[in-house]
DNA sequence: TGTTCTATTGCCATATATGATAACTTAATA
DNA sequence: TATTAAGTTATCATATATGGCAATAGAACA
């Protein structure tokens, strides 16, 4: 898929589980030491976050990476 | 756990699985377009790779994102 | 010996993720 | 109205992931 898509879905994804586990994005930027500002732009799908990242952010909302990385798409057979 | 640790892991599971594959570093390189030398690196557990070679790397694996980046360890509950 | 394949390491330049701050919008509420 | 909270966006500086190339080392083999 398209990076951007990409992102967007990862972006997507947390933004869901924070709200499902009712913190404020400010809230999550505290707890996990990501910059309000920046946590902004990973769920708005507009960077490409790394792993350390994903890891704080996972470890912030006491979820495993997968359940945040389990995007990928059907089909994508033939991507490459 | 430390940084270190998390990208150590995720390079393991990296090189594990295309190990299965029976494709060299070359190989793997040349499929998903990521410079045999940063591949390298990511491997050895020396970078924080981002989402988006990770998406590179499972696809030229053919599998899925959360099968490289499930590493998270157990007992992390306290860990924030 | 020489050759080939594989992987690592060093170096440099570039792109970009991130941190940090400020300004702004919107919604909710007193 | 004013205030507060939540989120977005712009800007800038810094750190670093990545691309690219060259050199090196080790293993396997002719």
């Amino acid at each position: 898929m398209e990076d951007e898509r990409l992102y967007s879905m990862v972006g997507t994804r947390i933004k869901t589980i924070r709200e499902q586990k009712g913190l404020s994005q400010q809230d999550l930027s505290l707890i996990c030491n990501i910059e309000k500002t920046n946590l902004s732009r990973i769920e708005a799908g507009r960077t490409n976050l790394t792993i350390k990242n994903l890891y704080k952010i996972s470890k912030a909302l006491k979820i495993r990476m997968k359940e945040i990385i389990d995007v990928d798409e059907e089909d994508e057979k033939d991507f490459y």
